[in-house]
DNA sequence: ACTCCTTACGGAGCACGTAACTATA
DNA sequence: TATAGTTACGTGCTCCGTAAGGAGT
């Protein structure tokens, strides 16, 4: 058994069971991808895929279980040529970051800004994505970690480190009559067509919760992923949105206002995940601790300051 | 990358950073090996081991975590080749146990007896030792579990299942005065010498505490790793033996007499471990089923019974 | 007809063994 | 001097690529 024909095996998975695909990928012809599943099954003397006629359509049990730990097996690798790494080329290298657009754009700028200053020679990737498919990334190793506020508190495979916690605020063009109401409740809110998040993003379905406990139904007119295409709307006047507070900022939003709702709404907390068998570089542990540190200095609500 | 540099790599830890050595053991020779791990350090561009002139004498920090890895590696290939063994070789192949004297001597026959009529194929092979050699065992892969009563429950790599509760009983020559003591009480067994295992072994640190909790001094004029050690000594007449229950039999000891002694002394718990990223074919899972499967059929006091 | 996988075959590269050299104890 | 490791070099194997053949869509 070679590592080499584990790697054609989680290629082949990869590319939906197309060996001419898979090949592509590995920079290789199609028979040598071919040959190395073949040694796989031969060396096993089991059958690991599925076919029909001479396409593979899928893997076996005993081919799944293997698949599972040739994923294992690479990420071990991976973790080998980053110890190689960090001794050889410190303070340089990758940083593969998974993200949703509203981390992306509010929160993490100024972390980035901080770790460029430490780290000048760190190349940056940011991916952006849905919670689900952040989940993903990290899984398969295709980002070094992720950053969200959904889903990756709950996979077993990934280690998930809270950041910090946030809420929401209303915006809406100056002068609105939502900005008017005194005081500002959950059932005001109700009478005017609301913008927000899509369901599964930006602890959106955290928030629904929050209204139908209440007795509510909201009238939300538009769900989006990401902050801007709220606020484009709100701006169009088709309603009061609910953003996450840091992404408002006086200066981007001179035409709009704001109004915190953290006493009435749900605190979400933001984590980020690696899978939880990764060697971490020296300015991957960094970032991380920039992650926290970072929020504090900005006077954001740091998890350890509250339960 | 491959396997065989870091199979190299773990055999050189593991004949104590000698080159020859570790290339006879993989069947090789040195300029192999010696190249393997050349290769290794070229492609990560570190030093992994220290050297004093061409010998190696250890391991760099990289090395450490290299090896650590390397280990990881190559368990994972272990599991992917048992995938394949448990689907060519169904119901046969080799089952490595470490255990105690004591569990192989009076606990294990009565499981195996019951194994090898389902699973006549699988060949045995049971390793005595110490409790922490058992650990080393497990960890390093060299048994497929190991079963004793110290010690495996506290390593994190370990998956630890409780098998069976035991407790003591007092074994000594027929007519020997203390078995005329009424009611025989610890204070009173302190009275006489005493024969028991030896630190370390079969929950002889946990009975010793007891004694010191109750202000007492036993009398332990000799100590021995194994049951028949100890029934050897008793019958010599040198005192009054303290040992497992489960290790007294009539059939073979008609010249010595018992004393259940569970009610004054801790019950220990016999724990059966394996590495917990190990692959366990169907015969090992089935396995672990008798051995607690068993304990409960023979009458002794099963862990779920309790607490 | 096109795509996809397998098999056969050849060349280049590499892994291992032999052996000579170097260094440590 | 004996033991241990590195380096050089040759041979045989193997890995990948080319190419031809068969199987599915």
């Amino acid at each position: 058994m070679e590592l080499r024909q584990l790697t054609s095996l989680v290629a082949l998975e990869e590319s939906g069971f197309n060996v001419t695909l898979a090949a592509k990928q590995l920079f290789l012809v199609q028979s040598a991808v071919s040959q190395h599943l073949a040694q796989l099954e031969q060396e096993l003397g089991t059958q690991l895929f599925m076919r029909k006629g001479k396409r593979l359509i899928g893997l076996t049990a005993a081919g799944e279980q293997v698949l599972n730990y040739a994923r294992q097996a690479l990420a071990i690798r991976e973790n080998i040529l980053d110890v190689g790494r960090e001794h050889v080329e410190e303070g340089s290298g990758l940083l593969r970051i998974g993200t949703t657009h509203t981390q992306a754009c509010y929160v993490l700028p100024a972390v980035i800004r901080a770790f460029r200053k430490q780290f000048p020679q760190v190349n940056l990737q940011i991916n952006q994505g849905t919670p689900q498919q952040l989940v993903e990334l990290v899984v398969t190793d295709r980002v070094d970690f992720s950053i969200c506020t959904e889903e990756l508190g709950e996979h077993s495979t990934l280690t998930a480190i809270p950041c910090y916690r946030w809420n929401r605020s209303l915006i809406a063009l100056k002068g609105h009559p939502v900005l008017s109401e005194k005081p500002l409740s959950l059932e005001r809110i109700c009478n005017y067509p609301l913008i927000t998040y899509t369901f599964g993003f930006t602890g959106a379905n955290h928030m629904q919760t929050t209204f139908a406990r209440a007795g509510l139904q909201p009238n939300v007119v538009l769900t989006a992923a990401d902050t801007d295409v709220i606020k484009t709307y709100v701006r169009e006047g088709m309603g009061v949105g609910l953003i996450a507070s840091m992404a408002y900022s006086p200066d981007l939003d001179p035409d709009l206002e704001t109004r915190d709702l953290s006493h009435m709404l749900p605190w979400e907390t933001t984590w980020v995940a690696y899978h939880k068998d990764k060697y971490l570089r020296r300015y991957q542990k960094r970032f991380i601790d920039l992650l926290e540190q970072m929020i504090l200095d900005n006077g954001a609500t740091k998890l350890t300051e509250e339960s």
